[in-house]
Parts: C-alpha cells; sequence; structure tokens
DNA sequence: TTGTAAGCGTTATCAA
DNA sequence: TTGATAACGCTTACAA
C-alpha cells in the first residue's frame, strides 16, 4: 500500500495531497492547475476546490526543474539610484509580475565581472533576460543565446537578429526640441554630453547637432565626465567659461539639466539665467519641480516596460522569431 | 548499460557529465561542489577540473527544490521610485548577491493583495524575506513565519519574537536636530509629517515635538497628504497660512523637504526664506544638491543594508533565534 | 478522459 | 572515503 500521506514539517502542501483529497491522480492535479492536456469538468472541480481547502500552492522550483525553464526573468540594471532608471524599473518588475513571471534582480556596476552574471541567469533557468544596464551587454546576451535565452535590450544600440529591442524615438524627440529651440529663436546652443555616454546619449548628441546644424544654429560640445547631476553641475561651469554666452542649451537627459541649472542659478543673476533656454529629455519626477519646471521629452517608461515584457513573452513563445525593435513614442513636454 | 550521456539540447551540463568525465560518482561531484561530506583531495580535483572544462553550473532549481530551500531572498518593496528606496533597493540587492543570495524582486502597492505576495515567496521556496514596504506588513512576515521562513524588518515598528529588524537611530536624529534648532535659537517650528505616516515618519514626528517640548521651543505640526515631494509643497503652503510665520521647519524626511524649500522659495522673498531653518533626514541624494544644500541626519543605506543580511543570514542558519533589533547609527549632516 | 511511470538535476542517507 | 539509491515536487508521454 504506497499510501504516503507525509505531513510535511514545513506544512508545504504537494500535489499529491490535493490528489488524494480529490479523489484523483496526481497528474490530473497538474492539468488542471497548469491548463494543459484534458481534464474533465467534473475533474477540474474537485481539484480547485481541494486545492484551495488545502492552500495548495504549486512548486515553481520543481515546475522549473521539470520544464527546463522557470519562470523567472533576470532583470539587469545598473545605476538603480538615478531618478530615470528607478522607475524603469519600478514598471519593468510591475510589468513582469502582471505577466506571471518573477524578476530575479541582478545590479551591475562598470567592475563586476559579467560572467559572475550568466552565471546567476543560467543557474535558475531564466526563462528570459532584460537588460538596461549601460556596460556593454554584448558579452551577456551573447552567452543567453547560447543558452537559447530569450533576450531584450533596452536603449541600447547593440543589434543581433536573436535579440529584441526597445528604443525610444530619440529622433522624434530630437526634432521636437530642435523646433523649440528655432521657435525660441536661439542662436548659439550648448549640447550637454558626457564623456563615455550611453548609446541614448551619443544618440541624442549626434542627432541634436546634425539638426540644428541643418537650422543653421551653431551648437557647441560640452562633455561631463558623468551622466548624473553632478556631471551638469560641472558641465554648467564650462559652460559659462565660453567666450559667448549660449542661449540655450539641451542637455541629453534631464538629470544633467537639474545640475546644469542649479549651478547656472547659483553663478548667474536671475535676469542673465532667464536669457538661457534649457531642455533635458526623459522627463523625470524632478523636471517638473518646482525650482526646475524643464522642457523635456517625456518617454513612458510603463509604454517601454509593456513593450520589453510583451516582446520578450513573444519570444518565449517562439524562440526562433527575428530579432525586433520596437520603438516607443515620446512627447513634448513645454514648461 | 545504464551509461547515460544525453548530450542536451540545452547544452545544459549536468554533474553527471562532469562525474562521467572525471570519473566519480554524482554523489562525489556533488559533494565537492557544495564543500560538504568527505571527498579526497584527488577526487576533488579530478572533479574541480572536470567541472570548469565542461563549464558546469550547478542547478539552483535542482538544488531547492531537494534542500526544501532555494537561496533566493524576497525583497519586498514599495515605492521603488523615491530616492531613499531606490538607494536602499540598491543596496540591499547588492548586500544579498555578495552573500550568495539571490533577491526576487516583489514591488508591492497599497492595492495589491498581500496574499499574492506570500504566494509568490512560497512557491519559490525562498530563504528568507526583507520587508521594507510601507504597507503593514503583518500579514506577510506572519504567515512567513508559519512557514518557517525567515523575516527581517526594515524600518518597521512590529515586534514579534522571531523576527529581526534594522533600525535608524530615530531617537539619535531627532536629539541631533533638536540641538541644531536650539542652537539657532528658534522660537517656533514648524513639524511636516503626514496623514498615514510610516513608522520613521510616525515615530520621528513624536519624538520630535517631545524634545522641543523639553527645550522650550514651540511646535506645530502640519500633516501632509503624502510623504513625498508634493506633499512637502503643499505642507509649505499651509505652513505659509499660519498666523506667524515659524522661525524653523522640520521635515519628516527629505523628501518632503525639497518640496518644502521649493514652494517657500516660490512665495518668499530670499531674505524671509533665509530666515526659516530648514532640516529634513535621510540624506537623500537630492539634499546636497546646490539648491536645496539640506541640513539633515544620514542614516547609511550600506550600514543598514549590510545588518538586514547579516541577520538574516544568522537567521537562517539557526531559525530558533530570538528576535533581534539592529540600530543604526546616524550622523547629523549640517549644510 | 484518466492514471501510471519516467524523468528534471540535486542532495542526503547509508551501506560498502 | 566512496557510490548506489531514494527523495524533493512537478510535468508529460504513453497506455489504458
Amino acid at each position: 500500500m504506497p499510501k504516503k500521506v507525509t505531513a510535511q514539517v514545513t506544512a508545504q502542501v504537494t500535489a499529491q495531497e490535493v490528489a488524494d483529497a480529490a479523489g484523483v491522480s496526481r497528474a490530473a492535479v497538474s492539468r488542471t492547475l497548469s491548463n494543459s492536456g484534458y481534464v474533465s469538468a467534473q475533474a477540474r472541480n474537485k481539484v480547485l476546490q481541494a486545492a484551495s481547502a488545502l492552500g495548495y500552492r504549486v512548486n515553481h522550483l520543481a515546475r522549473g526543474l521539470n520544464k527546463l525553464r522557470s519562470d523567472l526573468v533576470g532583470l539587469v540594471v545598473a545605476d538603480i539610484d538615478n531618478p530615470f532608471r528607478s522607475q524603469q524599473l519600478k514598471d519593468l518588475s510591475e510589468a513582469l509580475l502582471e505577466n506571471q513571471y518573477r524578476p530575479l534582480l541582478i545590479p551591475t556596476t562598470q567592475g563586476r565581472d559579467s560572467s559572475q552574471v550568466i552565471d546567476m541567469l543560467m543557474r535558475y533557468s531564466v526563462s528570459g533576460v532584460i537588460i538596461t544596464s549601460d556596460t556593454p551587454p554584448a558579452e551577456i546576451y551573447r552567452n543567453c543565446i547560447r543558452h537559447q535565452v530569450p533576450v531584450v535590450l533596452i536603449n541600447k544600440a547593440d543589434q543581433h537578429p536573436k535579440v529584441d529591442r526597445v528604443l525610444c524615438d530619440n529622433a522624434k524627440g530630437i526634432a521636437l526640441l530642435a523646433d523649440f529651440f528655432r521657435q525660441a529663436q536661439c542662436r548659439q546652443v550648448a549640447v550637454i554630453a558626457t564623456k563615455e555616454g550611453s548609446y541614448s546619449i551619443q544618440c541624442r548628441e549626434r542627432l541634436f547637432v546634425q539638426q540644428m546644424a541643418d537650422l543653421g544654429i551653431r551648437t557647441s560640445v560640452i562633455r561631463a565626465p558623468k551622466h548624473d547631476y553632478q556631471g551638469g553641475a560641472m558641465a554648467a561651469l564650462e559652460l559659462l567659461s565660453m567666450p559667448s554666452l549660449p542661449d540655450g542649451a539641451f542637455c541629453t537627459n534631464d538629470y544633467l539639466a537639474l545640475g546644469l541649472i542649479d549651478q547656472l542659478k547659483d553663478k548667474l543673476s536671475p535676469s542673465r539665467f532667464r536669457k538661457i533656454r534649457i531642455t533635458g529629455f526623459d522627463d523625470i519626477p524632478q523636471a517638473s519641480w518646482l525650482n526646475y519646471q524643464l522642457t523635456t521629452i517625456r518617454q513612458s517608461t510603463r509604454d517601454l516596460a509593456a513593450a520589453a515584457v510583451d516582446l520578450l513573452k513573444r519570444r518565449i513563445d517562439d524562440p526562433d522569431l527575428e530579432g525586433q525593435t520596437e520603438i516607443i513614442d515620446v512627447q513634448l513636454v513645454a514648461r
């Protein structure tokens, strides 16, 4: 009599116990709870009832082991503290949860060896990976692909036939900003970029300089050491030392703009400060703060997250899909 | 001939393959790689060599299934976008990684049913849970304890004989601030708290009011609708409508202070603004920005994270430990 | 439509 | 010190 009602110490309810309670086989329980295969309505009901009565929860470790794929999704993120990134992280993790995936958070720093990251991902048989990290993620996604793990890149230049990408519409955003500077009748606009820019930063700098040239507006590029508040503040000092003060400043992201604004306000009289039109990109929460009132380009991190998870899901269902690129719409927020 | 060298499709290397290559049993491989049980130096070396040659990685799903405990740790966080929280999240996830745990990120919102959270945690046999969420986490941690899952609470009031807590030293911080206002010879200090405060907010409000009373300084409490920038801005309006303008304002956290400052600067002349001493609590990055230069109390999120993970580790090793409370030191940052 | 049984990759037990 | 072997809890052919 192979009746094995091992009363677990951990009070962990197993599919077998549910099966026993419902008077069906363990297989029927599995079929019911994973919505696969044939189950009669009657059996189904009995299972569902027994399951909820016993407080049964599918063990995802076991399921993952069996299917060779867990529903964990690696979330490779750098610079978590950075207003734009933390927004993104929030929306991404929520989008994953809504789609029955679970975010396995992997913070990366410049220093950390990327092979460790790959290791972690593989050890958990993640069913996908979303990368927003700035560090060249090539090594990471190549390895993922070797292991048949779907990858989605967010705001990255890298192209690969088997990875999907989500990009915000930098071209449209820059066009809107260029038009803004044109309407404001600016003559000379400083472009605040960074020494080692991320894809977005570089792309925006290039597009902007080009468009301004088309409009016959002069630009001069200032490269801050880092793309954050301090970087913006330092760029401001450089801007102030220019032979003639520009009447416009385009910061390749909002974070830079905040530092720039504060530094300029600190060093210039209110009237001279007001003569400089400043814009950013991203529309982080701070851009709307009273002290900044920054004109910028909004890219919805929610849409971004939704698109990323959607692409991931599609590729999980069909791993042989061609790599797609989804462009997220942007709007001008004039303040 | 039970030779089973199933060349995996996914190129997933198994312990069996390593064992075969090393000419030992699967058990020996396991013992070597988990540092448990007896293995001769010779066998050990052969295993290690074969493992690295084949690129073997322990399957943590299988390990977790077997041990009834994964090395995943639930990170229950609310309000990810919020400068202080995202710092905390960053440091926590890094601390977990350093200790060979993996953060399973679980964002919570006021609305979300906490039973879903518990579900997720249980389904993955997490070996612990760290909660920083503001929503009353009682239901979550009670369930965790029922399932023998160690819990660490960060900056939460809740007491329970089996959960550990990490708290920042609010009492010391408030004492430092009280002294600051005394030295500045303030007569009337506004206290900016919130309607439904988190533990920290409430605790700070109470302590501060009490200490100021001891020093004979008048206080009046203003409750903002939310503890964020907007909340601070709204509190400022209320402050401005007071019969006599206070000469000090203590914000129960920095985030509120930023909104307060901006709103006051906007509505008051520079000279009148300067007459009000403003302080915050937490020392978020923005506190040091040029526009704010906020005097505040620094609590190190790194220390906090380190303490939390340490407590967790200890309790995982010995689940029957009494609940401990670790207090994190704070300093005054005068700006 | 159902149940049996064979894995999934580990670790733990126990006899050798 | 070693190596079978039995779990861990689930999914899924396959047979009934």
